[in-house]
DNA sequence: TTTATTCTTTGATCCATGTCATGGCGGCGG
DNA sequence: CCGCCGCCATGACATGGATCAAAGAATAAA
């Protein structure tokens, strides 16, 4: 998960996707590419270059479904700026939220020919697109993209595992506990301030994704904060008071 | 997941581990490579020819720990016979298995140096091991080995989704069918008689797999019996009544 | 600014599943 | 053959988190 600075700087087709464009804020395409280009660390520049050919960004508001589950999986993304969620739903309407995706992270990828999972925005977004056909092609190409790619799905099974253990054993004050050091986590390796974290998604997104109620979720919350664990800042912020606490009460000890 | 039949065999540095070898049956050391490349499908003679060079075969009792959580992580294993359980710990000792793996399936691979779960065979077990290091060295000669590899994963990553869905969402009845119908699939997609399904582990396991207690498993179990929905045969068998019932009982439909 | 609308918090109550306890059954060693 | 031990089943009871309900906050719309 290496951040290398690379000064790779290239215009590809953007497109600035208009559905459900938001006004303002000019979209910086050239820094998107080279952003996700940099996740790729370790590539060499005609690999490099050649990603980019065949990369395209776009932008999405806050709620919008990216591709649902069962849809034909033609895309891979990678996120460049905004918070992603993936989920399963079961017939009666019942969600599993499987992650949260930030900056640097691939998304839809699909062994079969259609996804299984549904993708949806929470934040407004900004997307790389790399069709899957020529992505394909090119990690044929390239072994050691191949190769990376691959590390990069061991890493999302180790998590998995870890959110398998907290879902099925862990109690609802662990689970916030463990979110909350997990997003901290997140963030310090993405070099931004670990602490007062930024926590940007619902109280239902955050209830969905610990296999809890949004209920539950709120007065855990405000217990952690009555028992002086944590506080909450204005603009979606908790300030954690005392991480090694935080990390006993994740883990039950 | 093709078993494509190679007819390919050789003795490799076999070594039937004597720490816990149980008496009798006879170790057929060609029968499990052959096992485990074919598990290589699609492979070139030749990739065949260097894995078989690295492989060797070891038998394990019922319940040993193969590796440790934390433990080194400096072999990857492939499963020729029998049951090996995955499992993570909380400190005060709850448990969840995160998998089950049968024959032709991989464990042991690892991001890190050392291993982020510990491994347990359920059953006498034979498994092949590949020495981490000479398997990285082969991986890289030939990309499709790899290739192979990352498939693998995201398949295992799609499993994972679906078993958070259970764990998070579903109830105690739909985790039993759930659990039912996916041994049923897995005994099928090797080619084994799928209906009365045969079930190696203790209702212990499964409850730690399904984020239960085994009272809850036993009490379902015989709901379901009794409900006439399964019944519950010699030998660690159980016979699924109507297939439809199960997957409609196992999505809450 | 006022009014909808959606999100969050909090309270009261319920229930699915956990916990604790007991007895049966089967395998294995003596 | 008997007694031990580990698994499984079942009952009685407890409880963490779900459900139902409703009142604040925050945000967006008018």
């Amino acid at each position: 998960m290496t951040h290398i600075d690379f000064a790779y700087s290239r215009d590809s087709n953007t497109q600035t996707n208009g559905k459900t464009d938001p006004a303002g804020e000019i979209h910086p395409c050239s820094a998107c590419t080279v952003r996700t280009l940099t996740v790729c660390a370790a590539l060499e520049a005609e690999e490099l270059r050649r990603l980019a050919e065949i990369l395209q960004t776009t932008r999405f508001d806050a709620g919008h479904t990216v591709f649902g589950e069962g849809d034909p999986a033609e895309t891979l993304y990678n996120v460049t700026s905004g918070t992603v969620k993936v989920y399963k739903l079961l017939p009666d309407g019942r969600r599993q939220i499987t992650g949260f995706l930030l900056p640097g992270d691939f998304f839809g990828l699909s062994v079969n020919d259609s996804y299984a999972y549904t993708a949806e925005t929470v934040t407004p977004v900004s997307l790389c697109r790399f069709p899957r056909r020529r992505m394909e092609a090119l990690l044929d190409e390239f072994p050691k993209m191949q190769r990376r790619l691959f590390s990069m799905a061991s890493n999302e099974l180790a998590a998995a595992q870890d959110q398998m253990l907290l879902l099925g054993r862990k109690t609802a004050k662990e689970k916030i506990c463990s979110f909350l050091l997990l997003l901290s986590q997140r963030a310090s390796r993405r070099g931004h301030k670990t602490n007062p974290v930024h926590v940007p998604m619902s109280r239902a997104d955050i209830a969905d994704y610990l296999g809890l109620t949004t209920e539950t979720v709120s007065r855990t919350f405000t217990q952690l904060k009555t028992s002086r664990v944590i506080s909450l800042l204005e603009g979606n912020k908790v300030q954690i008071q005392d991480m090694d606490d935080l990390l006993d009460l994740a883990e039950g000890a």
